[in-house]
DNA sequence: TAGTCTTAGGTAAACGTTTACCCTGGCGCC
DNA sequence: GGCGCCAGGGTAAACGTTTACCTAAGACTA
């Protein structure tokens, strides 16, 4: 039925004549522009440009139609193509917190790797807001997200429904909430709790304390009962009026550090859920005139690359922040490639101990 | 002509009994569903999602249609609406380096600016890289963003082409590469320069140093020649043998001060490009005994917020990355919203010195 | 009462792709 | 010579929306 074939053709006539009489900016051009340049089909078009079933062109065509493609500076409207195959090329990193300097580091690895096969990164800031979080679920589903990595989940009942309508959830750094499951990567928070504790064991400190994250997370739990759980092993005292709480902030570890500091006997060592936590107990130390890490030695999480300049008393775990892109991504290709191999359903970092004893 | 009606129908008829039988993952209603749940058509429906022309629909019509919405949870495809209209709801934000304090600080304004008027943010790290910033601008017309926010510019052929393709581009914090412009926001880099040496000159530092940034970055040369003129004009001595330049990293800062400070006579005062050089020139401070700032102040240019607890030595310039999101923002509504507004070419941003001397 | 306006809503085309299917001509085989 | 097969490529439907246009029925007016 030729009738369609010349609807289209005299649209895209009309338009290009506009164009020409308007003399404004250049409408982008379309598949049909180019198939009309290189004298071909749509199809053809469409094949060589997706580099699939390209051995049914032959080299001539496809130099012709590769050249019209120049000519016209064509770029495929993405909205098209997820339009008809039902899948875009786009992840959302729902990430906490960007300006915390190990989350924007781990941005920075996913952008790297996601672009590397092809996908585009939508940036959503979840500010630990369950209801921020459940909207995000909510628009990216709409995007038809091909994967959302969440850093940082939150127990929310869109997480739920979004788990349900079988939303793709890579789980970062924080496991999934309890009920619920999902590919995880991250590292052994128990064990690196674990490897502080032993660290602390081996320096002979008598009493250490502990300023701990938010029980819920799975992360910041796991880190701080491998650390209790360990040092009980080896009957190193933390004393429950050692043992703080709080969120992952410089002002929280502050505070903390205001209670665990101020009567005259004082723990010897101080493990901080997280290195932000840890630059707020160091104030409060310096405040003290407390000598870091002779008179009181802090253990942090995360190792932020400034450490090496910034803090140098602050001994840490290093959480390999470069790897979790590239785990990410072969999580990623599982999913979608379904063929055969099964997603791993959890890839574990190695972490590193490092320690640091400068002034 | 019911015919294409009937087979769309169908269509639905057969997927919704797949489903069924399959047990699997619901496949997400569509438009069609909800209009036929609710019993009116889908012009309708599309009318009451979106709160456009309501006024058409009676009230317990838009009612029926909100009740068949949540019944299915149904969500519109963003990949139809943006074939429809040919606009997407997505800004992408081109970024040097989201590792970077400053920048990220930036970009979780941006976000959250931009999430209010509705869009999507796509992260783009560029690495002031000149191709991947073309790949990037590429891309980013085919995904038709809505704007490209461009924050630290560098020049490209892309960046040319995407200009005359009239791609709406906002440069942020570094201008336009020179025969290029477009809408800017931003601090007044030159005035912020001046500023630092109007503080040097009240301090009557006598020998002032500079560690500039890369001089094809507006910003960094802004900044630097504020200062530097603003010196002379004070007839402060401003040697070349005191100047220094290199990238804006706490690396290249060290290595610029370890030249700075070799002889025996150093600056007074050094004013570097950005806070991340300024660590660095700390550290060489700091291993040579220079006490900072009673023997040599330090000036840096952003102010981290992880100076106030990590760096109290560091005197800075405070540039509001709070206020980026919101000027985008402003800027992207004037440039959809064709309604007579013209767009703001700049917008200017206050900056505010931080002077800091702990020790 | 005929004409006009408004209100409430339906119909179907169009956006740019991809891809299942169809077609045609040439070649090898019996 | 009839047959199947393959390579190369075209046709048109379909993806889910939005929206210009149409319609029908009531309300109002002259």
């Amino acid at each position: 039925m030729p009738a369609s074939r010349g609807l289209r053709g005299e649209a895209r006539a009309k338009r290009a004549k506009a164009v020409a009489f308007a003399g404004g900016a250049r409408a982008a051009p379309t598949i049909d522009d180019v198939a009309a340049l290189a004298g071909v089909s749509v199809a053809t078009v469409s094949r060589v440009v997706n580099e699939k079933a390209l051995k049914r062109a032959s080299p001539v065509t496809v130099a012709k139609v590769r050249e019209a493609i120049a000519e016209l500076d064509y770029r495929p409207l993405r909205a098209g193509r997820v339009l008809r195959t039902l899948k875009s090329h786009l992840v959302a990193l729902l990430i906490p917190d960007i300006t915390n300097a190990f989350y924007s580091a781990v941005a920075h690895s996913v952008e790297l790797a996601v672009r590397e096969i092809d996908y585009a990164t939508i940036l959503c800031n979840t500010d630990e807001s369950p209801d921020l979080q459940d909207a995000y679920l909510n628009e990216m589903q709409s995007h038809l997200v091909r994967g959302v990595l969440l850093l940082g989940a939150v127990e929310s009942p869109g997480l739920r429904r979004a788990a349900a309508n079988r939303l793709p959830i890579v789980y970062m750094n924080r496991k999934a909430p309890p009920g619920l499951s999902g590919p995880f990567v991250g590292i052994d928070n128990y064990a690196a709790g674990q490897a502080v504790a032993v660290h602390f064991i081996r320096q002979r400190y008598e009493r250490c304390g502990a300023i701990h994250g938010p029980l819920h997370s799975s992360a910041s739990r796991e880190r701080f009962e491998g650390y209790r759980d360990r040092l009980a092993g080896a009957s190193v005292e933390l004393a429950a009026a050692d043992i703080r709480g709080g969120r992952l902030t410089i002002e929280s570890g502050y505070s903390a550090a205001v209670e665990l500091l101020d009567g005259g006997a004082r723990p010897r060592a101080i493990f901080c859920a997280n290195d932000a936590m840890a630059y707020g107990a160091y104030q409060r130390c310096r405040e003290l005139g407390l000598k870091v890490p002779d008179e009181v030695a802090l253990f942090g999480f995360d190792d932020n690359p400034l450490n090496q300049w910034l803090a140098p008393w602050l001994s840490t775990i290093h959480v390999p922040h470069d790897r979790f892109g590239p785990a990410v991504a072969r999580m990623l290709c599982a999913i979608s490639g379904q063929n055969g191999e099964e997603t791993p359903h959890t890839i574990l970092l190695p972490f590193r101990l490092v320690l640091r004893a400068s002034a």
